[in-house]
RNA sequence: GGCCUCGUGGCGGAACGGUCACGCAGAGGACUGCAAAUCCUUCUAACCCGGUUCGACUCCGGGCGAGGCCUCCA
């Protein structure tokens, strides 16, 4: 079966076909710098990471690039270093590092290269010298902007007319744009703000550019696909396809335009002025949503639970019913060999890297192939987790729950971790052994009184037939 | 106003023109001294109105409703 993608270009799905099988390319527009990562960056995250695995499962691990980009020149960041009172690349460097954290906690591979904006001022600079050139830019008090008039496609991507969009225009026009949608490819700085020397003077790059000049440094002047937020549709990516295809030429930046919807919580816009905003580094080491701690496992799988086209309502509930699933499966399978793939991958037994999966039909099981179908059905994710609960041999329920990035060794951890911290282990099953006595010469009272006891410490006890007990934290 | 999603059982959430989704919750049972956990079984569905069809949750049209983007928020 073919990988078939929803192309926002074409507002279809459609089958994929890589410019090259062999150098599979794929970009992400990754976060600004300047504060934690919220759940919807999250939920950007794993999906691209999902379609990241996908097509290594596709096409091999050698033969797919991801490149997913750190924006760390922006207002947004002057403006939190001044109010943080911080240099910026200090506020850029811890912003960044937790952003690892989170991302990994999310079970997320790292990229292929993650560029910084900061280290491509020279291609940002050449891209617009190429621009002017052209006839797409122009010099205006020390501004570079974008001529969207030069290019008669501008609005193809987010299908909107021109015309309608310069006459719905509600922003405030800066009185040197020659249109009211010309966009700024180079600002000035002053001295206090951050800024590159240019032939423009001392300045510093608009956003749209970074991502045109990072993907043409990593990937070339046209790629694969390229993806990030439904939000950025509009202007981010029509803005980047602007400026790709006018510097280079070309009618494509990118074949495939993949977008992911936002998600809500608690069934309400997530914004902060609502209250509701939740970052993943909250969601993990604090107890402001739902009063506790969530492993990154148990967010990835509610995250997976819908289909990343749709908006996703992020709930409690929804953490507490992942959690449940991450749970049994655990009870069902233990510990999972996580090299399971190995004989596959490293073998070369990928098939011959042209997508038809030719290589290596037949040498995955049934269910397991059925999860891979469901994937390559745009990804599929409810239908695959489906799937992976009719799964009961255990080499393929990790195949499975590997491809989907979902850890459930490290779930396990977790919650050992978690029972070391609730309780002296010792303590506790020194109460459990008093139980076990009392239980043994029918003193049921004494034995209900040391669970109720264990129970009050925040311990639940688990009896299994053979009337031995294990214990773990109430959840 | 422009562009775009979506309306499935108590909740989450798929596929499919005719047959079972699945998960969670609930119910019943097994197990247990009792409970929890676990296992087995099981109830509940398709916003409204037309049309196409032998047959529509599934296709088409209309209506109603919800939401998103157009404000460098993913």
């Amino acid at each position: 079966m073919p990988l078939w993608l929803y192309n926002t270009l074409t507002r279809r799905k459609e089958i994929f076909s890589p410019l090259d099988p062999q150098n599979v390319r794929l970009y992400a527009c990754g976060p600004t710098v300047y504060d934690h990562l919220h759940i919807g960056n999250g939920r950007m995250l794993v999906v691209f990471d999902l379609l990241f695995r996908l097509l290594r499962h596709l096409y091999g691990e050698d033969h797919v690039k991801y490149v997913r980009n750190i924006t760390d020149v922006d207002d947004k960041i002057n403006a939190r270093a001044a109010e943080r009172g911080i240099e910026i690349g200090v506020l850029t460097a811890e912003m960044t590092r937790i952003f690892h954290e989170d991302a990994a906690a999310l079970g997320c591979l790292p990229p292929t290269a993650e560029p910084r904006a900061t280290a491509h001022i020279k291609e940002i600079i050449a891209l617009i010298e190429k621009l002017l050139a052209n006839g797409h830019a122009y010099v205006a008090q020390h501004h570079v902007l974008f001529d969207v008039s030069s290019m008669p496609a501008y609005g193809k991507l987010s299908k909107r007319p021109l015309d309608e969009m310069i006459a719905g225009a509600r922003i405030e026009v800066a009185p040197y744009k020659r249109s009211p949608m010309d966009f700024v490819l180079w600002k000035p700085s002053s001295p206090q703000e951050p800024g590159w020397e240019s032939p423009w003077g001392r300045g510093r790059p608009g956003w749209h550019i970074e991502c045109s000049a990072m993907s043409w440094k990593h990937l070339g002047e046209v790629f694969d696909i390229h993806g990030g937020g439904i939000d950025l549709v509009f202007p981010h990516h029509e803005n980047e396809i602007a400026q790709s295809c006018s510097a280079f030429g070309r009618d494509v930046m990118a074949n495939y335009w993949i977008h992911n919807g936002h998600l809500q919580v608690e069934g309400q816009k997530m914004s902060k002025s609502l209250g509701n905003f939740v970052t993943i580094h909250e969601l993990l080491h604090t107890e402001k949503f739902g009063g506790r701690p969530w492993p990154g496992e148990v967010l990835r799988l509610a995250l997976l639970k819908t289909h990343y086209r749709q908006p996703l309502d992020f709930t409690v509930k929804s953490l507490e019913e992942a959690e449940t699933s991450l749970r049994k499966w655990r009870a069902r399978f233990g510990t999972l060999e996580l090299e399971v793939d190995k004989r596959f991958g490293a073998s070369g037994a990928y098939g011959s890297g042209d997508g038809s999966g030719g290589g290596y039909e037949g040498m995955f099981p049934p269910l397991f192939d059925d999860v891979i179908g469901a994937l390559e059905d745009d990804l599929n994710t409810p239908l695959a987790l489906t799937l992976i609960h009719a799964i009961d041999d255990k080499r393929h329920f990790a195949l499975a729950l590997q491809l989907m990035g979902i850890d459930l060794n490290a779930y396990g951890r977790w919650m050992n971790n978690k029972k070391a911290r609730a309780a002296d282990a010792s303590a506790v099953e020194t109460l459990i052994a008093a139980r076990a006595a009392a239980r043994k010469n029918k003193n049921w009272a004494e034995s209900d009184r040391i669970r109720a006891k264990l129970d009050a410490m925040g311990i639940a006890l688990k009896d299994n037939k053979d009337g031995t007990t294990s214990w773990e934290p109430k959840r």
